[in-house]
DNA sequence: ATACAATGTTACTGACCGGTACGTGTTCGC
DNA sequence: GCGAACACGTACCGGTCAGTAACATTGTAT
């Protein structure tokens, strides 16, 4: 973050060395998903990086601020994958957000799934001042503008209440993922959210699917 | 400090010195909670418990373990409460419920709420042969099993289906709770889970409150 | 060639971690 | 009274943690 690459003439993103720092990030994203953020050092890191710890020290300030890093990036991929997502059809809302829903439902009932990296992160830092947790309940805070977006965009008559409904339903299956697997309460994601959206667009509750 | 008593003639309970394999069980419990398993080390428990470390694994084989019965003193505590409230008035499943419900939603939208301990060490121990771990599973496990035995009380037509949506907004709301704090999703909680319980019983969907 | 930026190498710090060997004091059966 | 059993404390272990200092090496651009 301080200084500048300066090679940008003809190939300036070639992936064969790249950067200390990327690989670093990418290393401690994958570890700090899959294991929690505690549970791994910065030599694991490290090591698995292919560098070495002065090169995390000289990117990131601390452990803490790369982990704020690494929610960053989780939250922004999957922000992009929601907007993408809804994207593709915007005239019909409420489809895509099913099609999406059904493929969380699916990821969470997997046996190794584990859940949402921002909500494990809180978890993981209660302390309020923690940059990890800054950056999590930041995450949190846009997706739920971004679901309140598009449940208005359905047409609901209290777009926030069911907005938050829905968010219920989602972080429950993040959360309920990790602990029953498959077989777990997520496999009923979809059709749970359909008669809530149905009860809120007071359309014929039955008649979903 | 703290002599002894000696007096289990008659009075065998008297809280006064309280053995220390309970003392370290309660803080463990506080600090385990507030703070997070991993966040707090066994120097700081048995310091805060007036004890000392040999005490702890004499009583314990290991901290995992001390994570566990923690666990399980945590989720037979909330059990009983459920079921305590549930049994006030065993001819009105769904009042007694909402009641319940309604109390989760109060404490999901306070600042310092920290959600189900079994799920928050679930996600600090993903490990799966980790006794915590397997301890957190063993509460969920329980806990769908009553809340399936509540909702069959209801007279739902697919009980397990309108149970594990009902699990989705509680899980839903231990999470959200702790990242959004008041105005927080939780605070739709009730009502959500009318609609939801409405549609599975064939009431008039609308008519909620 | 040279200058510079990025990274690697090695070694280190002090704090803290979970866990334990061993000694001390109190209580109770006799 | 006395010794065994019990509950508890003192002092310590080796390992790991996040983070740093000082220096060597590489690649690249001019």
């Amino acid at each position: 973050m301080t200084k500048r690459i300066a090679v940008r003439e003809k190939v300036q993103e070639r992936a064969e060395p790249k950067r200390a720092a990327q690989r670093i990030r990418e290393m401690a994203g994958e570890l700090f998903y899959r294991q929690g953020i505690r549970a791994v050092g910065v030599d694991e890191i490290v090591a698995r990086a292919g560098v070495t710890k002065p090169s995390l020290y000289r990117s990131f300030p601390s452990k803490d601020e790369l982990a704020a890093a690494y929610l960053r990036d989780h939250c922004d991929a999957s922000l992009r994958r929601f907007n993408t997502a809804m994207d593709e059809r915007p005239d019909d809302p409420r489809s895509q957000f099913r099609l999406w829903l059904a493929d969380l439902s699916m990821r969470a009932t997997q046996a190794d799934y584990r859940g949402c990296g921002a909500t494990n992160a809180a978890v993981e830092y209660p302390e309020p001042g923690h940059p990890a947790r800054i950056q999590a309940a930041e995450n949190k805070k846009q997706f739920r503008a971004r679901l309140r977006a598009l449940v208005r965009a359905m047409g609901a008559k209290r777009p926030d209440v069911l907005a938050d409904g829905l968010l219920l339903l989602i972080e429950g299956a993040y959360a309920s993922g990790q602990l029953f697997g498959p077989n777990g309460p997520a496999r009923v994601l979809v059709e749970t959210a359909d008669a809530l959206i149905d009860a809120h667009l007071s359309k014929a509750p039955r008649a979903s699917r």
